[in-house]
DNA sequence: ATATGCATGTCGCAC
DNA sequence: GTGCGACGTGCATAT
């Protein structure tokens, strides 16, 4: 038998609607539901939301969205692993979201609903994205005169006392260079995960130590924080890094294809 | 003339699914279409998500959301304030998302639509948020023994060189208290944050000087980390703080009724 | 399980 | 506009 690929309810009764729902959870399906509604959540923190017309989404995994007309966030959401009720009552109908770890709770009570919709839906479509600080990771590693020219790095994502340093090799002089990268214009935070760094270093090697910032752009301020710290900054491109190890991808397989 | 309250097509032909979506963004509706699609980004990064089945919600204030059938979070999205173009093509309808500064563009492009549902959404109702590190401030405030007895809060969320000091007080020996505030288990970031402010204000005051991280908790490291230091810790529930004060909102109506 | 840092983070607020 | 920090941040990863 064919599972139903979409169901659509418009202006419901409210016991057709619960019973809809519930239907929904049982086969684990997609459920959009928009209607008149007031949102109670207590968790890690509390909130109310009064009423007003929205929509909530659950999906398969058990994730619950609530959105306002307005917005890009929800206003309340549980993340996928909770656990769905619906009740019936006199004048509305409550959909019930639970988690544990941390245990929180999500009660949306509808006193009207003008849609329901259930859905089967297939997919299995790859996502990829470029230029993300991981990409400026490989693409230095991979073409170090990125850096500057004569660098070798050593290590990648070497660990020391807190945390890692993303990048960390040797200049054409033998200096020791800690690099700390950012896929945006780099802040106040990231002069400090560098000092951290290098302080963390600076007590193991008695080598000469040097510490970049790459990020595709500071502020003037930022600017004379490395200044009065001894530091240096290169400018890089995350969209940059990107294109050079699609490029090298390229050849990698074309290469393949060759031999 | 009475809006519609709500449009819904199911598996409708392409041509008619665009004129309603055409429609929905020129009536600034909230707009559901459910389909096959395949998503590009273009922006910051770059990213592309192979066809398969989805849900897209376009708000009245140009927000968009991609949503997959599992996850908490849009696969792609684009932030309100956007701009959206619908094209027909032969075999499918393209939906554009473009916003300036950053200048991002996201391209959903459906080859099958199950579900367009275009819905006019009045959303007035008040939306509250208790136990924010906001509320820990206001509460430490309202009742200073909370931190400890007899402190004295100077100032609120002073502005010292970089950034903002949480609280800022004197304690009962006349020592300067600079407060750093969590809602949740603090982490070494916020120890280095602390450390941030006392150095700043360090060169300014000849008085003596104390660092006190409040948090609901804090890890074994931090705890080792802040008594290298010389700072302090201080446990505190966001919850009870919240209690705090609405404890005292309700004391205060009541004064207001007695007079 | 806890800890650490990234994110197309977004959002709000202050300068 | 830019900078800075909070967020019920969520999320992946490494110990």
């Amino acid at each position: 038998m064919q599972k139903e690929k979409l169901t659509v309810l418009t202006n419901p009764r409210l016991e057709e609607a619960a019973a809809a729902i519930e239907k929904a959870f049982t086969q684990r399906k997609t459920l959009i539901v928009a209607g008149k509604c007031r949102v109670r959540y207590a968790g890690r923190a509390n909130s109310t939301l009064e009423p007003g017309e929205r929509i909530l989404i659950i999906k398969e995994d058990g994730s619950l969205l609530v959105h306002r007309p307005v917005g890009y966030e929800p206003v309340n959401w549980q993340p996928s692993g909770s656990v769905f009720h619906v009740h019936t009552k006199a004048d509305a109908v409550e959909v019930h979201a639970v988690r544990q770890k941390p245990r929180e709770s999500v009660i949306v009570t509808f006193s009207e609903i003008f849609m329901v919709s259930i859905l089967s839906l297939m997919d299995f479509g790859e996502f990829a994205l470029y230029a993300s600080e991981e990409d400026m990771h490989r693409a230095i590693l991979l073409k170090p005169s990125l850096l500057e020219e004569g660098f070798t790095p050593i290590s990648y994502e070497k660990k020391v006392e807190p945390g890692f340093v993303d990048v960390y090799g040797i200049d054409k002089n033998g200096k020791l260079v800690v690099v700390e990268v950012k896929r945006r214009t780099a802040s106040k935070e990231a002069v400090l995960q560098l000092v951290k760094y290098i302080d963390a270093i600076k007590g193991k090697a008695d080598r000469e130590l040097r510490g970049v910032l790459v990020a595709p752009a500071i502020g003037k301020d930022v600017q004379r924080m490395l200044a009065t710290l001894g530091l240096e900054f290169k400018a890089l491109d995350p969209k940059k890094c990107a294109q050079i190890l699609r490029k090298a991808e390229t050849a990698k397989l074309e290469d393949f294809f060759k031999q």
